[in-house]
DNA sequence: CTGAAAGCGCTTACAG
DNA sequence: CTGAAAGCGCTTACAG
């Protein structure tokens, strides 16, 4: 049985409610019996119980955090800035991946609900616009790559295809391939389309059967080099959904024989730190992974003091040239 | 304002206690008013409050798991076991990552006490066996890898590090180096006795010098290659402390013009997926990462249950010998 | 089968 | 500056 607020209050003789002002750093108490009771308080191990604490102030000092695949470090890594705001406020948090899968997404709303949660932040979210407006009405939220969100904080993934598209038809490439999620999501609808519009603008036809579905990790890769490189003209670039993928499609191209990047280019999108260990190394956009854990984090936090609006931040990616990338021979 | 279970009495026309006899299927209640209230409350939206329920059970249905560092694949996937059995059995989890800094783990038991979580597991623990046995007396408590815990799941790493080195060794390498994680930790120190018992069971004099220090992840590999690679007397095989190190490993080698394994064998530990993937694909000594996870959690929620012993399970581990190492030259 | 009552461990107006 | 009292939203013996 644990100690309570009741047995220190015996002990040093007085009430309760001294206890707890003593313990809480209230104003209205004198030095010396504060630095009585904590003391000893410290002494007893007391350690108060978060739940009564929770049941009275009708609210808690966690923040729930809801990612899509602690399996990707990308997900890893937010997770980590995000603790790092938490923590500096003394907060803390509840985490859970749902693992790709809505039904548990869902879910976990009711969980983070049940806990009446300070706030939370999704990432990766599957679930519709329609759905996650709800969520807001109840507890404040902060989602991080869903910019139709309010409030939200993204990388302008747009802008960091056509970087990487860019890049590519630089370096002469025109059969470039795409290996997507395969799931039709936001964040996949904008790669297509900035893949789209990088080749329309330079002219390059679209062949449909250079876009083929991976499924966000590093099989999904794998699967879809066995597709593209039983195509009849090749491609001599493949541009990957996330660096998961490119991971997938690096090891299968290798393992078929194909030389990176003399016989074919890969590039990746997120930016892992990983990524630049592999041999090659990956060519890759990277997100702000740290930046938008560290904004949607203080966001969230302006939000649950009270602020009525924090707005939809979009950061820009970047390119980053590293050794899995080369000129077309041609 | 969240609705509770008196707003569903109010409409229902019942007491709370009859509500919340409803809710949790008590036996005693009529199948009638049971079905109409739970219908009831869905319909009103009702979401408990765990805070409640906790502070008048006494108890609360999550576990609090603490890993060394969650930037490491091996503690990722060691929590997604851990959640399967959570999540099967009702329970949810409270995730924390100390990060390798003994400090943030002490805080952690404060954290884990004050939301009188029912149990706690705790993987890659930084703290002496003193400190630990104390934790045990207010909550249950699992440990991973620290098998002088009385409640425990290891894998047993000497018996992992003399397979490696006489797997090394049986390929003719005698120069063979070991890059430690840098901190005296039991995990540091079975695998340093396991590295001198089997060099010396097999007559190879141990140079001190290719003992060097990592730290645990890539950066510490990278900088230790540097320091062999300046040896007069350059090692034809390493092994690494995990995977991670072994990853910074290899790609100095490569850096530094160093073929892998054809001028040098890396050999790792812990079996991370990604490993496979990598070029070359990594040897390692592969932990059953799953099947611990899977029977820490199962141990915990026996301890939980009443279960006064559960003992201190050890499980082997595995060579798995892939494409980072070959035949010493000479 | 159902209700009234007590209580889990806190916080916080309200008096003094 | 301190105490007595009420109450947060539940559960659970205790009566009936």
């Amino acid at each position: 049985m644990p100690i309570s607020i009741k047995d220190i209050a015996q002990k040093a003789d007085v009430s309760p409610s001294t206890v707890s002002r003593a313990l809480n750093d209230h104003p209205r108490i004198s030095t010396e019996t504060k630095k009585q009771i904590q003391e000893l308080a410290r002494s007893m191990g007391y350690v108060p119980s978060q739940a009564a604490r929770n049941l009275v102030t009708q609210q808690s000092a966690t923040i729930g955090v809801a990612v899509a695949d602690y399996l990707d470090p990308f997900y890893v890594s937010l997770l980590a800035s995000i603790e790092d705001v938490a923590l500096a406020n003394n907060y803390d948090l509840f985490v859970s991946s749902f693992y790709r899968d809505r039904q548990r997404e869902k879910k976990l709303f009711d969980t983070f609900y049940e806990k009446r949660l300070a706030g939370i932040i999704v990432a990766g979210s599957l679930i519709d616009d329609g759905y996650l407006s709800q969520i807001n009405r109840s507890i404040p939220a902060v989602l991080v790559n869903c910019f139709s969100y309010p409030y939200s904080v993204s990388a302008d993934k747009l802008s960091g295809v056509k970087m990487a598209l860019e890049y590519l038809i630089g370096l002469g490439h025109h059969r470039i391939a795409y290996v997507s999620q395969g799931v039709s999501l936001r964040s996949e609808f904008l790669r297509l389309e900035g893949y789209r519009l990088a080749l329309r603008e330079h002219n390059i036809p679209i062949d449909e059967s250079l876009i083929v579905p991976g499924d966000g990790g590093v099989i999904g890769g794998i699967k879809a080099v066995s597709q593209l490189l039983d195509l009849a003209e090749k491609p001599s670039a493949i541009f990957c959904f996330n660096d998961m993928t490119a991971i997938g499609v690096m090891n299968a191209l290798q393992k078929r024989g194909c030389q990176v990047p003399r016989d074919c280019s890969v590039v990746g999108f997120d930016g892992l730190d990983i990524t630049g260990y592999f041999h090659p190394s990956l060519t890759t956009i990277r997100q702000p992974i740290f930046q938008l854990g560290y904004r949607a984090a203080e966001m969230l936090l302006d939000l649950i003091q009270g602020a009525s609006e924090v707005g939809a931040e979009i950061l820009e990616p970047e390119l980053i040239v590293r050794a899995s990338t080369t000129h077309a021979v041609n």
